[in-house]
DNA sequence: CTCTCTATTCAGGAATCGAGATTTTTCGTT
DNA sequence: AACGAAAAATCTCGATTCCTGAATAGAGAG
C-alpha cells in the first residue's frame, strides 16, 4: 500500500470531489480517479458511492478514513522521529493576516504538539514586506500571496526578490469582493455602488489585485483598515466593498446570503532562503504538507 | 512513502542481512539494497551501518524500526477493518508438524487477537494427506512442503491434485539431516554411520526427500516416529539420523554443536481451493503475509 | 433542451521498478 | 600473505507503472 494513495484518498474524502482533491494534492483529476480505484481494488471494497457528481464515503470508506488519518500521522511522526538533529530554538514565521486566521491554526497546533521545545514566533504583515524580511534574514520563512505576473512586471524589485528565494505553493485562495447586503450583483467594477474599497495595508497583494481590478472601470478610493473584522464591519455600513479570500469570510459566520464577486484563485506561497533550512523549518514544512492533505478547507477553485 | 519499502526495511532489520531479507520478501538482493537506499534518502537519514557484511541498525534505524512495525500493523488493521463481511465461523487449517511448531504460533496469535469470533481448527498431518483433505473440502487450507519435481513425476496423482489447487509460497525451510553427537561430517549418504533414518509418516515430504537422498548411495531403513521430539531423542541414542528443518531444530535448544547436513531449501506452500476463499481465510492470508515480514526467523538459506 | 461542470476512460511518453550480471569489499582459510 | 567464498553495492536493460492531457459520458442547472 502506497501512502500517497492514502493521502489522495483523504483529500477526496474531505473535499467530496475529485477535482478539488486533485487541486489540493497538486495532481490531475484523472490521476486521482485512478489512484482511488486502485485503492478500492487493493482493499477489495468500494470506498465512495458515486451518486451523480458527488463523491460520498460508503460505510467502509468511513472506517478506512479513520485508519487513513492515523496512518498518515504515524508516518509523519516516524519521519520526524528520525530527524538527526532535534529541532530547537526559535522559528520565525511571517504570515499574511488571512493565512494566520484560516489556514495556520491546525498546522501550528500540530507543530507545537510535536516540537514543544521550538518557540514559534509569528509575525503578521503584507506579502511585500514579508518577502523582504525573509530575504534579509529577519524571518526564516513566510506565507505570501503569489503576485500575478502583471504585478511583477511593474514591481521589478519584488520580482527579483522572489526569484532569489525558494517558493512552494501550499494553499489556493478564492479571492472575493464582499458586497453590502442588498447590493445588486456585479459583473465588473463598473457595477459597484459603494464609496470605497476596504482592504489592508498597501503591501497586501490581495489589495493590489483588487485595486488593479477596480481601476479598469472606475476610480474608487481605498479605505485602509487594520483587520478583516474591521473590513467586514465597514462593509456592513453599506458604503464599502471588502477584499478578502473566501476562507476568511467562511470563518466569520456572516449571514450566508452575503453577496460576493470572485476575483479568481490566488496561490499562497511558502517562501524561504535557498540553502538555509534550519532543522526546525524542515520539520515545519513536513507538518504543513501532512496537514494540508487532511484539512477539508484547503482546496478552492 | 511506500509501505512495501517499509516491509523490506523490516525484513533487513530483522535478518541483519540483505540476502536473507531478499529471500524473506521474495525479491532479489539488488532490489532490497535499492529500496533501503531510497528509504534512507527519503528520510534523510542513514538507517543501517554497513560494517563489513553485517547490516546493523543505526540509532535512527532503531527508532524507525519501532514506527515501521506500528505502520505495518496499522495498515493491516485498516485492511481488515474494511472487510465487507466480518469473518466468523470456523476456519479449518491443516499443517505439517514442523510448520505448526516453528512458524505458526505468531500468526495464530495475531489472527486470534484480531478475529476472536473465528474458531480456528488446526489439523496436523503429512503434506500428502493435507493436500487431499483440502481438495475434498475437509480443510479450508493447508501448509505443505513443495515436493521436488522428481517426486511429482513419480506421484502423478499428487501432481494433479496440486495443479488443481491454488498455492502460494509462504516460508522457506532449510531441510537438515541431524547426526548423533560425535558422528563424523558427511558429504553424502554414503558417509552415514547410523542404522536408520528417523522421520515422521510416509506422506511427509521431508521424509520422502531424505529417503530419496539416502537411496542414492546406501539403503537405510526408516524408523517412523510420531514427533520431532521423538526423532531427536532417537538421534541422541546414536543409531539414527534425524530429518527436520532447521527452524524446528533451532526451537529445541539442543547442544549448539550438533552435527548437521543440509539437504537444501524447501518451500512451504499455503494451498487452498480456487474460487473458494471464505472471508475468514482471506483474513488469515493477510495476517500471514504481514507476520511473515516481521518475524526474524522466516528466512533461511 | 442545451450548457456547464464533473468524473471517468483512453492513449502517449516519462519515470520507476525489478531481475540478472558485474564489481567491490570483507571475512575466513590455507 | 594470498586465495576463495560470500555478501553488498553498482550497472544495465526490459517491463511495468505512473502521470498527464485529450476525449467521453453523465448529471444538474438554467
Amino acid at each position: 500500500m502506497d501512502l500517497s494513495s492514502v493521502e489522495i484518498f483523504l483529500a477526496v474524502a474531505s473535499a467530496r470531489s475529485v477535482t478539488k482533491a486533485a487541486k489540493a494534492v497538486g495532481r490531475v483529476p484523472s490521476n486521482v480517479t485512478t489512484r482511488v480505484q486502485q485503492l478500492e481494488e487493493d482493499l477489495g471494497v468500494v470506498l465512495f458511492s458515486r451518486d451523480g457528481k458527488k463523491m460520498t464515503l460508503t460505510r467502509e470508506g468511513e472506517t478506512f478514513l479513520a485508519y487513513s488519518n492515523r496512518l498518515v500521522v504515524l508516518a509523519l511522526e516516524a519521519r520526524q522521529a528520525v530527524r538527526p538533529v532535534v529541532p530547537s530554538g526559535t522559528l520565525r514565521v511571517g504570515t499574511m493576516e488571512s493565512t494566520a486566521a484560516s489556514r495556520l491554526p491546525a498546522a501550528l497546533t500540530q507543530f507545537n504538539q510535536m516540537w514543544p521545545e521550538v518557540s514559534l514566533r509569528l509575525t503578521m504583515g503584507a506579502s511585500r514586506d514579508l518577502a523582504r524580511d525573509v530575504l534579509n534574514g529577519a524571518l526564516d520563512c513566510a506565507f505570501i500571496a503569489r503576485p500575478p505576473a502583471s504585478m511583477l512586471e511593474q514591481d521589478v524589485a519584488f520580482d527579483a526578490e522572489l526569484k532569489s528565494l525558494e517558493a512552494e505553493a501550499v494553499f489556493i485562495e478564492d479571492l472575493l469582493i464582499v458586497l453590502p447586503s442588498g447590493h445588486p450583483q456585479i459583473t465588473s467594477a463598473a457595477d459597484l455602488r459603494v464609496g470605497s474599497l476596504a482592504a489592508l495595508e498597501p503591501g497586501c497583494t490581495y489589495r493590489r489585485i483588487a485595486e488593479h481590478w477596480a481601476s479598469q472601470s472606475s476610480s474608487l478610493p481605498t479605505t485602509e483598515l487594520g483587520s478583516y473584522h474591521a473590513i467586514l464591519a465597514s462593509v456592513a455600513t453599506g458604503d464599502a466593498a471588502g477584499v478578502m479570500p473566501r476562507s476568511v469570510l467562511d470563518l466569520m459566520h456572516w449571514p450566508a446570503n452575503v453577496q460576493t464577486h470572485q476575483l479568481g484563485p490566488v496561490e499562497t506561497l511558502l517562501i524561504y532562503r535557498q540553502n538555509d533550512r534550519p532543522s526546525a523549518f524542515s520539520a515545519f514544512q513536513e507538518v504543513l504538507s501532512t496537514i494540508k492533505v487532511r484539512d477539508p478547507r484547503l482546496a478552492t477553485n
